[in-house]
DNA sequence: TTAGGGTTAG
């Protein structure tokens, strides 16, 4: 950038006054023109004006006039050196690094504010230091701030509430917040998007939306971002009744006008699953930018439909709209979400070309493409590439191990993550704790339990459920139950009820279980379709078979929910054992999708502990043409011909397992399967695969609920 | 001179 002395060859000013000088540097200011002030500043020098007797109040006029322009280093310079300091000019100063970020210089300045004594601050200094305060998240500074500004007589101002209110949500004191906001007697649109925003970015969508309604109910007039914060909490909980309901209260009170609530309306659209009217709204848009056409693409995406999403993409860069660093994200994770390789790989290509390659958004979006696709190598590869100072792409790279099921290797880097002196956050310990969980090794168990404790990550609920979920696999119910326990009666959430009953299941204690499950629906949560896959495994395991069909038939009555593959699974699994398998057929057949090979596996299995060939070998014929690769299948249909005598069909079996191609396994031959595989073994073996997969995906729909 | 707002990745 070129300084004041450099400019001094362009110099234009000939004779000049200090009040000219004065009224052009006001012009200066509000036109925002650096490069015009640098001249005028290089004239005041040779001209001798800065000599003159007004020289400090044409000194302090040019650093008022630098700090508006954004010219900060040579504003504070010329601060600097003044004698005299007005209140607005400290104020302006505060100001400027506040808002261009320079949190910590602008606290530096407020203290030394204090510390000159020239001035005491005044409400509007106070505003520019709470927002530093609460960009930094410091809560300390803040609170004393607020103590200054009570003290002197400014903690009633409502420029000074609402930056109160801002801070305090910004370092998630939401009760805070909620003090101040009802002690207020004037309060603003400002106070009540202030409130809204800050409820949803502190994870209360709920009460986000109350305050919206409260807003509305109090006559206050919403604005435009009235609107760009409600309609994210609508989103999120895909509440399309309360969010088609602003977007028309926005039509009547014509505040949707903007491109960014319209970016939003499209958004929450979207979210909530209505592509036509996402659509209908981006198709009624005068103006799009690059966020509308990125939003409806990714609207697209998290609906599975990556064909539109790509074809809206083509239709993007034919109206000449190039794709920024999250377009090309969102379509990342839309290959990512079908697991398409090939797309993939072209649009690394293109983030390539666009030389994006560098953006921590791609490195990150790039290291879970390539998982999702099972190209650890590649995944990995991209993760060395990058900086690896940043928490995110070492989030990316350790889940996609966990996903992978490499969980050693997840585990491993985390190790090196912390070496590296990266701070894990949230993320990674969400990404992270199921590799314990899948490890089972209590010793490790309390190794990270400890470094959860050390780290101040215990008192999070979301980690606490990791941990409940680890003890109860490693078969330490009474720790699990422990950490239970410990988590405040108000912050027990769905997910840490569905970790717990879900210990209680896997180890045969169904009863338990099901005493869980009764007091979480007393306590007012109500059980969502995770919660029941826990509690009707916890029946399957422990063989209660009227308790899980009671609490099945409860699940689609009282819940009305549509049971999923899973929940059919543990009933046909359930039904069987006890030997009602043409009550677990029944089931299947009136399934209204179609059963997966779990669910006739489960069907199978029973067959074979009741040694029943009818039922049997529909199973098997359904899982021969639904997974024609998998030998288990085989040996259990083989075990059931054997169990009765028909070693012609066992043959038969046999044979098309070899026709099939298939390895046959060792001491695959009838006398030999029945060695291996004798009764209770079997039954044990097979208790451990199903439930194997049941654990996997209850735990990947506990990730998909966090 | 002052306060609040949108899209994405884990």
């Amino acid at each position: 950038m070129n300084g004041p002395s450099q400019a001094l060859s362009k110099s234009r000013y000939i004779f000049i006054s200090a009040s000219q000088c004065g009224a052009l540097l006001q012009f200066y200011a509000t036109t925002r023109s650096l490069t015009n002030t640098k001249q005028l500043h290089a004239h005041t020098i040779t001209s001798g004006l800065l000599m003159s007797d007004h020289s400090a109040r044409l000194r302090s006029k040019l650093a008022a006039t630098y700090a508006f322009c954004e010219g900060i280093k040579y504003a504070r310079r010329l601060f600097e050196d003044l004698p005299y300091r007005s209140s607005l000019l400290w104020n302006m100063m505060v100001r400027v690094y506040s808002q261009k970020g320079l949190s910590k210089d602008a606290l530096t300045l407020f203290v030394e504010m204090l510390a000159s004594g020239e001035h005491q601050p005044d409400n509007f200094t106070f505003p520019f230091v709470l927002k530093a305060c609460g960009d930094l998240l410091w809560l300390d500074m803040g609170m004393s701030v607020h103590c200054r500004a009570l003290a002197t007589g400014f903690g009633l101002d409502t420029y000074v509430q609402n930056s109160l209110l801002a801070m305090y949500m910004n370092c998630g004191e939401k009760e805070a917040a909620k003090r101040i906001f009802d002690g207020m007697v004037k309060r603003t649109a400002v106070s009540w998007n202030t409130m809204i925003n800050g409820y949803f970015r502190n994870g209360c969508p709920e009460e986000a939306l109350m305050f919206y309604d409260w807003m509305i109910d109090s006559g206050e007039e919403p604005d435009p971002a009235t609107m760009v914060s409600v309609l994210p909490a609508c989103g999120y909980l895909k509440d399309l009744k309360q969010g088609r309901c602003i977007h028309e209260l926005m039509e009547v009170k014509r505040c949707g006008a903007a491109i960014s609530v319209r970016n939003s309306l499209v958004d929450m659209y979207g979210k909530c699953g209505s592509l036509d009217e996402a659509r209908m709204v981006f198709e009624e848009m005068v103006e799009r930018d690059v966020v509308s056409w990125t939003t409806m693409i990714g609207a697209y995406v998290l609906n599975d439909d990556a064909r539109s999403a790509m074809a809206l993409c083509h239709q993007m860069q034919v109206e000449g709209v190039s794709p920024n660093t999250v377009t090309l994200a969102v379509l990342l994770s839309a290959a990512a979400s079908l697991s398409a390789l090939k797309h993939g790989k072209c649009l690394h290509g293109r983030v390539i070309r666009c030389e994006l390659q560098l953006d921590v958004t791609v490195e990150t979006a790039l290291i879970d493409m390539y998982a999702k696709c099972s190209c650890m190598n590649l995944s990995f590869q991209v993760f060395m590439s990058t900086s690896r100072k940043r928490t995110v792409p070492w989030n990316a790279i350790i889940s996609g191990y966990v996903y992978n099921g490499l969980a050693r290797e997840a585990i491993e880097l985390f190790k090196q993550m912390r070496m590296d002196r990266v701070d894990p956050d949230d993320a990674t310990l969400i990404s992270i704790l199921p590799a314990y969980a899948d490890l089972a090794d209590l010793q490790q168990a309390k190794n990270i339990h400890c470094f959860l404790i050390r780290s101040g990550f215990h008192t999070r609920v979301k980690t606490t459920t990791g941990l409940i979920d680890i003890y109860s696999k490693c078969g330490s119910l009474d720790s699990a139950h422990k950490l239970f326990n410990s988590i405040p009666k108000n912050d027990n959430d769905i997910v840490s009820w569905s970790a717990i009953i879900a210990g209680y299941g896997m180890h045969g204690h169904g009863e338990s279980a099901i005493q869980l499950f009764d007091q979480m629906v007393q306590s007012g949560l109500k059980p969502n379709e995770v919660t029941f896959t826990s509690v009707l495994d916890a029946c399957s395991h422990t063989g209660l078979v009227d308790e899980g069909l009671r609490l099945f038939k409860c699940m689609i009555s009282d819940y009305h929910m549509k049971p999923r593959a899973d929940h059919y699974t543990c009933i046909v699994d359930l039904l069987s054992r006890a030997g009602r398998l043409k009550e677990a057929y029944e089931l299947i057949k009136a399934m209204p999708f179609e059963p997966n090979p779990a669910v006739w596996g489960a069907l199978l299995g029973g067959c074979v502990i009741h040694e029943n060939v009818e039922l049997g070998e529909i199973s098997a014929e359904r899982l021969f043409e639904l997974e024609p690769k998998n030998t288990g299948n085989y040996v259990l249909m083989s075990k059931i011909y054997g169990a009765v005598g028909r070693w012609d069909k066992a043959q038969n079996v046999r044979n098309m397992m070899s026709e099939m191609g298939l390895q046959k396994t060792p001491g695959f031959s009838l006398i030999e399967v029945r060695n291996v595989f004798d009764a209770p073994k079997l039954t044990t073996s097979m208790n451990g695969s199903f439930s194997n997969v049941r654990q996997k995906k209850l735990t990947m729909n506990q990730n998909a609920a966090k």
